[in-house]
DNA sequence: TATAAATATGCTCATTATGAGTATATTTAT
DNA sequence: ATAAATATACTCATAATGAGCATATTTATA
């Protein structure tokens, strides 16, 4: 028994994906590290390879150690903290990321990297450590996915009619029909509409039918590894994927798809946005906050009842005295709400445009 | 880079965990194996230890191996298939577990065991494969989270009295308040009563609070390996333990607990119980099965109303023949209920009792 | 200083969802 | 023929939700 577990070990390596999320000014941002080079366990010495598409934007990324970590999620704390200098609280698992080929050079004979990511809330932004790391507005990656403007217009002047041609050559009649399904759920033809959490479904739809960037690269790299010529790439493919936002190294894009959906999904009865918000803060503070997550405009009356009749919040006597007209009043998160059975959270209505 | 992974590679292991569900004649039932040989690492050869509650009922478990498969998903059917017969129709990711000392014998220098486990909802019951696998009610793990009958009286006779006297007599005042609140808040003390989602923080509890025969094990086992003779444990103790349901493999209650907590968490707005129901079947069939989940009984009428009306079954025309009084017509699931954005799913109420 | 613009807050009203119950229908067992 | 068991339909009160109007309190500016 040992043995066969110690030559499985061989091909195999646990890592942890942080996805840190924090808003300000009404943008939802997440910390990225720049250097690819942490995170490819290519076996390829000589960089020859011309990516068409840029892809040094990553998830902080570290490996974990059971020898000096009692948990995984000890293991990330720290090494968040050397390479970003943050201090994370509270933090929740998201997934734990094994397909083969996440990492492109895994064909080359490389060993399978087997991630777990962990989603954080914080509410700083300043950064030191030693990593290259930066804020990044998340709609960059899903540009798709921000309706507080209204429809983004990238929906029907790319995504539609590109997938839906996608959609129609499928030869197979069978997976044709199976995926006209998919496109129509995940990108609402139905009459409910736009399901905001639905993010990773949207995302995977655009990678199979070949129009985010990272389908591009991967495919490229494919050939390559293979000893095959690059395939050539049309210049409007190329044209659609930039369009449809920055690219990010291995599937790094795939699982913030995921945390974004996973935070959409927490929004509706958890009261997780307090970790983004400051002790104290205004109604106003609160629902744009909410409303970067959900990527949605919410009715500001409901949104006070809501939170205020529903005891998540409670007022403190004081008043804010930065804004331009009536100054509001200060609320802080109420603890107890937590232990209330009460749907504590606050909602994401369906798609109203 | 490469030798730092290498080197790192050697003290942990990925296995994959399944926890495989299946409803019959109204109770919840997960498969076990009996075998723990195949998911102790321990060194020890010599079988001296004589453990004082009989803990060889385990989740199925199997070791990942990246060479042959390409997902971690695929890798967990594979082996299920062998072990236990069963072809597993949707599988969903439910947790990765990676604590120091999941298993007590890595204190004794073993690798860390990282294991993600994947929840699997069936309809069958036949059982073939090498294993000794077997179904199990799930509230033989759980006694206190079946409230179908009404309040189980374990709470009142035994919990509650236990784990308050254990909470009062914490000597640091602070972590004292803490426990208490986290003690009104599962056991639903507070006025909102009974959450059925927070399985897992009333099994943490129950374990940290010693009462839980895992607790007895695993504090015994650790006396063991760092030499020390075993503690004495008070008769009174074993027979709290006892009570409180069978005793299981390293966490694998944990993540039972863990399982079940999320199954019903999906209840609420994802009709998860499609897969355990044959393709058509009675809306009692239907609720019965809802209701063995969740541990609570429904109001019938008004079941009907929110599974009928909210689109989430349609009639077939068809009745049921089998059945005492007025038979009952058959329905079947709706999937482009899935698609619809109405919270599609079944609610479990606040706890009535 | 008067007024407009901006923001916060309070309140109403229609619609829908939920919890609980009564009434009726259709079958099998005796 | 009648009782028991089950399914199904309907009612009603209350709560939650979505949308909008009205008023209050501030700053900016004519």
């Amino acid at each position: 028994m040992s043995n066969n577990v110690i030559e499985l070990e061989t091909s195999s390596v646990i890592g942890l994906n942080a996805i840190i999320i924090a808003v300000t000014d009404e943008v939802p941002r997440i910390l990225t590290v720049y250097d690819v080079g942490q995170l490819s366990l290519s076996p390829l010495s000589s960089g020859q390879m011309e990516p068409i598409i840029d892809d040094k934007v990553a998830l902080p990324f570290g490996p974990f150690d059971p020898k000096i970590h009692r948990t995984l999620e000890l293991g990330l704390h720290n090494w968040v903290e050397k390479q970003t200098g943050l201090d994370l609280g509270y933090v929740e698992q998201l997934y734990t990321f094994g397909d083969r080929h996440r990492d492109p050079y895994e064909r080359a004979g490389g060993p399978r990297l087997v991630s777990v990511g962990y989603i954080a809330l914080v509410r700083q932004v300043p950064l030191s450590g030693s990593g290259e790391a930066e804020w990044h507005n998340w709609y960059d990656f899903f540009p798709w996915e921000d309706w507080r403007e209204g429809r983004p217009i990238i929906i029907d002047n790319i995504i539609k009619p590109n997938l839906k041609h996608w959609v129609e050559h499928i030869v197979d009649s069978q997976e044709r029909e199976i995926n006209r399904e998919r496109f129509s759920i995940a990108f609402g033809i139905e009459p409910a509409g736009w399901d905001f959490e639905r993010v990773l479904e949207r995302y995977e739809l655009l990678y199979e039918a070949g129009m985010i960037g990272e389908a591009i690269r991967d495919s490229q790299i494919r050939a390559f590894i293979s000893g095959q010529s690059a395939p050539d790439v049309e210049d409007k493919r190329v044209e659609i994927a930039k369009s449809l936002g920055t690219i990010m190294a291995l599937d790094n894009r795939r699982i913030l798809a995921t945390a974004l959906g996973r935070i959409r999904g927490k929004l509706k009865y958890r009261p997780v946005v307090f970790d983004l918000l400051p002790a104290t803060f205004t109604l106003l503070q609160l629902q744009l906050v909410v409303e970067a997550l959900g990527g949605v405009r919410l009715h500001k009356q409901n949104f006070r009842r809501l939170v205020v009749t529903g005891g998540l919040v409670e007022a403190t006597g004081q008043r804010d005295s930065l804004s331009r007209g009536r100054p509001a009043e200060l609320f802080r998160f109420r603890r107890e709400a937590i232990s209330e059975r009460t749907a504590s959270g606050v909602g994401l209505p369906a798609a109203r445009f």
